[in-house]
DNA sequence: CTCATATCAGGCTTACTGACATCT
DNA sequence: CAGATGTCAGTAGGCCTGATATGA
C-alpha cells in the first residue's frame, strides 16, 4: 500500500505526442495480431503488396516501393521464399541482381492480409463516426503532408 | 532505371492505422532529438517526472505510476544514477527495497525536458490551427479511452 | 508458503548504419 | 574507376516475457 493513491495521472498524458504515441501503439498492436493471425507480419504484406502492384522486381526496386530498407528486404524476402509466398530467381540480365515475383500461394495469403487489414481499420476507429473518421485522416494527412516536406519524393523539381 | 514511374502509392499509404502510425513516427522523432539533445531518453523523462509529481518512492512504485516495466526501470534508475540526477538508496523499513529520490541536478534536468517537450508539441501541431489542434487530440482521446477499456484502471467495480 | 521486490538476460518490430563482396 | 546490388552484422527505443534471489 505505502501510498493509496497511486493514480495521479501523469503530467505527460494530454500531450498530442504521447495520445498520439498510444493511440499508434494499439493501432500497431491490433494490425500485428491480425497478420500474426496468419502468420505475417508488416514487412511481409508490404512486400506482398508492392509485388502484386509493380509485378516482379529486384529487391533493390522493391524496396524504393515499399520503403522497406535493403537490410531488411534480404530477411522479409528469405520469409516469404520460406513459406513459398514468393520465389527469388536471378536475374539473366544483370547477376547482381534477384527477380523476386509472387506465387499463387502469396497472392492467396495477400488476399487474407487485406482482409484482416480492412478489419482492423474498423476496429480501430470504432467509436468515431463516419464524419470524425473523415476528420481523423484529414488532420493526419495534413501533418503527415507538413512533416513529410522533402523527405518524401525527389519531387522533380525544376521542371 | 528499368521502370520509369516507381512510384505508384503504395495501397496501405491511405489506411488510418498507417497515417497514424507515420505521425507518431514523425512525433516520437521529434521528441526524441528534443530529449537526446540533452541526454536523455523517453523512460529518463517519464521517470523524473513521475519523481517529481509522486516523490520519492520504490522501484516497484515508480513502475506502476510511471508505466515504466519493472526490467527497464533498473536500467533506466542505473542511467539517471550515473549522471546524478536520481539517488537510490535502500529503505530501512523494507530491505527488499531501493528508494529512489530526485536529486537538485535531476530537476534541472527535469526543468529543461518539460521545455524541450513543450516546443515538441508545437512543432508538431505546426500546421494545425488552434481548432483543429483540439479536434485531433479530442479525436485521439475518443480513440484512446476506447482501446483502453479494461486495460488501464483497475476502475474499482462492484461497489 | 505465498507474495513483493529487484535484477538480469533475452525477445520483439520497425527503422536505420556500416562493412563487404560482387557485378555493371 | 564510380556506382548499383545483395548480404550480414549491429544499433536504437519502447515494450514485453522469463528466470532468479532475496526478503516480507
Amino acid at each position: 500500500m505505502e501510498n493509496p493513491r497511486e493514480k495521479t495521472p501523469a503530467r505527460w498524458e494530454g500531450m498530442p505526442s504521447w495520445l498520439l504515441g498510444q493511440t499508434a501503439g494499439h493501432a500497431h498492436r491490433l494490425v500485428g495480431e491480425g497478420f500474426s493471425a496468419v502468420g505475417a507480419r508488416g514487412y511481409h504484406y508490404r512486400l506482398l503488396a508492392t509485388l502484386e502492384d509493380s509485378g516482379p522486381a529486384s529487391q533493390a526496386t522493391l524496396g524504393r516501393c515499399s520503403g522497406i530498407h535493403l537490410s531488411d528486404m534480404v530477411a522479409t524476402v528469405n520469409d516469404l521464399a520460406d513459406g513459398g509466398l514468393v520465389e527469388r530467381a536471378p536475374d539473366p540480365a544483370d547477376r547482381r541482381r534477384n527477380i523476386v515475383s509472387l506465387t499463387p500461394a502469396g497472392r492467396r495469403q495477400l488476399r487474407r492480409l487485406d482482409r484482416r487489414l480492412a478489419e482492423c481499420q474498423d476496429e480501430l476507429l470504432a467509436p468515431l463516426s463516419p464524419e470524425e473518421r473523415q476528420q481523423f485522416t484529414d488532420l493526419l494527412s495534413k501533418l503527415l503532408v507538413h512533416h513529410n516536406r522533402g523527405t518524401d519524393a525527389p519531387e522533380e523539381r525544376w521542371s
